[in-house]
DNA sequence: TTGTTATATAAAGATATGTTCATATATTTG
DNA sequence: CAAATATATGAACATATCTTTATATAACAA
């Protein structure tokens, strides 16, 4: 008999993918990274502090990405712009992926 | 001062990804699911299996992309050839999201 | 109010990805 | 060997994503 362990609709499937797909991204892995550290930043501070070195638009456009995905919130401060995690759990995937085999 | 929890290269951040990318389609993560239940699937067996329908040809081209990209291994069997998770460390992803709020 | 800093936006181009369709290959069976 | 079954392949197309460039907006400071 065949059973599945865990019955996740197409539908949740779907939503996993388009989480998924949101993430696939060096920098925005290197943004949720920076995010854990420091709750909230700056658009200029996560410039500052991320390896890769993107433009200031470019970085932006994926911050903008990522909170119309639901993965961002952020609200002014000043002049400035402050992006945060809007649930951390999505953090786990790191824990996850890390001693994977297949990334080593 | 700021101290990064993982310090993930971004070489590594790269790695993780590519991985994501290739999990990040409905198909696939169904396909990803079937064999978490049954260890070893034909692609007819995974065609039957999973809720969405796709043509051979696309399941075929699915799978391997998936073989290649190292998140699958096959053997040919007979007429058929089957399908199997390389790491199954990967299927943690699907506990770590299931609970995650974006999902619901 | 003008200039400066911080960020967003919009258009365009480049590249990647998903999908279909038609065909090829490998294995088994008669 | 011919036919049938199971799967792969390759070309073509559609669509999505990434990136750049140039410009706009918002807040603050002088």
């Amino acid at each position: 008999m065949i059973t599945s362990k865990r019955e996740i609709t197409l539908a949740k499937l779907t939503k996993v993918a388009d989480l998924l797909k949101v993430m696939a991204h060096p920098v925005r892995l290197e943004i949720l990274e920076a995010l854990e550290v420091e709750k909230h930043l700056s658009v200029g501070a996560i410039q500052d502090l991320i390896e890769s070195d993107v433009e200031q638009s470019l970085l932006s456009h994926h911050l903008i990405k990522m909170k119309d995905k639901g993965l961002l919130t952020c609200h002014r401060e000043g002049k400035s712009i402050h992006y945060a995690i809007t649930d951390t759990e999505i953090l786990k995937i790191f824990d996850c992926l890390e001693n994977c085999k297949l990334i080593l």
